[in-house]
DNA sequence: GAGGATATTGCAGCGCCTGCAAGTTTGCAG
DNA sequence: CTGCAAACTTGCAGGCGCTGCAATATCCTC
């Protein structure tokens, strides 16, 4: 499937230099201050050439690889079968916030997150594409792609943004990890008013 | 506050007429296929003045005036104190909803959501405004502005989404506010794994 | 190698958006 | 009603993102 020698090769490499030295760029001049050119320039590359490869600039600074994605769909499906489909979910999104470090990209993306809250909006083309593969992976577990395993998708999802937002408005406090637990856990209970305050 | 005689008259006008005739445009025509010089000649203003008013094209097409906003916040302060937070903010939500053809401005972009799916992210801005109001809402009948509201806020919010997605994909089917009520049912479940489909 | 497929590049150009330095309109005092 | 200050509008010049097209370079297959 990706075996097919040089070219294919090549075209990896060229992606993932765009995408590296994009974030990386942007996380420490922020992500309006760099331009494509620039970008390209670094990589050696032409500007023409990045649009090849990326829809937008946003694409290249906030997209999400497909192999991270179908990852989601295989590590919710390898979860044990007692959990159901909500629980799977959760448990995988909690491991990849946990090792955010894992990744240099992934870690770069988060960390300009946090120094650069006016980009949040630009996200939503990534979460998105999360969206659907979550949706993806609920719906292989339950066997049905319907109304029902969006929902499971978004409203995790929702719990997981709300962390993401609320940690990058204290990075002191506690790690994106631990919030989206906290979250996560109003949500299980089907957002009933809690009576042990959340902090 | 907003009676400052002629010179705020005029700027609400033109802000109106500006938003009005960009939908409409964009909603005949599709919301690629319009320019903002356009939509500036039917209104008879400088396309310079545009962006004194709105941020960006899409600021025009799909913002959400600060006045449905605000009215957000005194509905749900005003629901039966009965209610739970969510509640509250869900029978807010669904009655937007439903009482979509009231305005028709409000009426007009969710046609053109509906006619032309590819702007769906690009609806991000204006969900995070209604995400702002929405939490606020909580906020103030919970008396705590913290990640449970934004969660709360957030998860509902997650529902009514995922309700006008399906009704884009299905027109046909049922209204948007009747696929809300069905994925708020999930939600406030806990996600919960439902034994009666659907669908 | 020859030939076909695929990638890369330069170029020309549209459209969004911004800062700046005018010009014009409105509000307010005197 | 007159003059001044503040607010709004405008044109201009220009950067940047992004695209289509045609030419060139690279890789794969036979």
């Amino acid at each position: 499937m990706t075996g097919t020698g040089l070219r294919e090769r090549k075209k990896a490499e060229t992606h993932g230099a765009l995408r590296e030295t994009a974030v990386s760029l942007a996380l420490r001049e922020g992500p309006d201050a760099i331009t494509v050119d620039q970008v390209c320039a670094a990589v050696g590359v032409s500007p023409r050439t990045f649009f090849n490869y990326f829809a937008s600039k946003d694409d290249a600074l906030f997209g999400v690889d497909t192999a991270v994605l179908d990852d989601i769909v295989t590590r919710v499906a390898a979860r044990p079968a007692a959990e159901d489909p909500a629980a799977a979910l959760v448990a995988v999104l909690r491991d990849l916030l946990t090792d955010a470090a894992g990744s240099s990209v992934w870690h770069d993306q988060l960390a300009m997150i946090r120094d650069h809250p006016e980009v949040l909006p630009r996200l939503d083309d990534a979460q998105r594409a999360l969206e659907r593969a979550c949706t993806a992976a609920v719906a292989r577990r339950t066997g049905r792609a319907d109304l029902d395993a969006h929902t499971v998708a978004a409203a995790v999802l929702a719990a997981q943004r709300v962390a993401v937002a609320a940690w990058r408005e204290d990075p002191a406090g506690p790690g994106p990890d631990v919030l989206f637990e906290r979250s996560v856990a109003l949500v299980r209970s089907g957002l009933t008013p809690s009576t042990h305050p959340s902090s």
